[in-house]
DNA sequence: CCTTGTTAGTTACAAAATCAACTATTATCC
DNA sequence: GGATAATAGTTGATTTTGTAACTAACAAGG
């Protein structure tokens, strides 16, 4: 029984990203979820709309890794809360072309705003320097390097 | 317009932590899945009994913070495929008290054996020490310790 | 004891994710 | 050009999760 056991849950890499990252994801879910009673693809696609400007579905997908199926639904309830506009892209009929109103990029200012607050207190968990190294760790496990 | 808008979802600890999250956990996901047709809340309560013996619900979501319904549903599918019996508490005729059955340490071993091993891949894409530097990083984020 | 409050665990209903099938349009290639 | 395949996006059916209400058993205070 008494076997080299030292392997626990707690020093599992999958484990501990999935904890770190429900526990850091809560603070922040509470605004958009709260304030705008938005879900995490729908901050997604109106973030990457808002920082980098319009785009198709299917470019937000590739940059954000996000099904098609879940960026069609984000996109229905943006749309619906009058966040952004779809227009038909008339080079490529089957794809439209998805930019925010103003009233979308007010929101992406703020939640963005937001973002970049909460990331600068989670960062200052850690010596200067340490920050980096754990997001370039964290880069390379996400395959994005 | 050319605000200092360096922020980028691609350097947001929370969407970092998810997205390696995520692509770290695929791997071992589709065996438990595919290879036991088990849940993430299953393989993680097998794996509870698995190492640390039998225990309540109870105790088991305090561990690997699962909340009781999760645990309930687990239990109950790893019940259905018998993996686990459940026996009332005499002392304290609320609580069950769970434990594996031959086959379902069978599975938690092999799972075991899987997870170590891919884990010790993960750990390898870092130099010496790094790893141990990025669990402590994890777990301080999860508010472990 | 007996009312009131807790606790362990389950269940029911609503919200959300997943997966496959579907429509409409464009690309390929004979 | 016309058949076939590929692509963008949507929809529907099924599964899974989340939330709240529930049952059964224990605890505490009078």
């Amino acid at each position: 029984m008494t076997q080299k056991d030292e392997f626990d849950l707690q020093n599992f890499l999958p484990y501990l990203l999935n904890q770190a990252a429900e526990e850091s994801s809560y603070a922040f879910q509470r605004v958009y979820k709260d304030r705008y009673g938005m879900l995490r693809n729908e901050w997604r696609v109106l973030f990457h709309l808002g920082r980098y400007g319009q785009m198709t579905a299917k470019e937000i997908g590739e940059r954000a890794k996000l099904h098609k199926t879940k960026i069609s639904r984000a996109v229905g309830k943006l749309e619906q809360r009058r966040y952004l506009l779809r227009t038909r892209d008339e080079a490529d009929r089957r794809s439209e072309i998805l930019s925010l109103t103003p009233a979308g990029q007010t929101v992406y200012k703020d939640l963005r705003e937001t973002a970049q607050g909460y990331d600068a207190k989670l960062s200052a968990m850690f010596p200067t320097g340490e920050a980096a190294l754990l997001r370039g760790m964290l880069r390379r496990l996400s395959g994005i390097d």
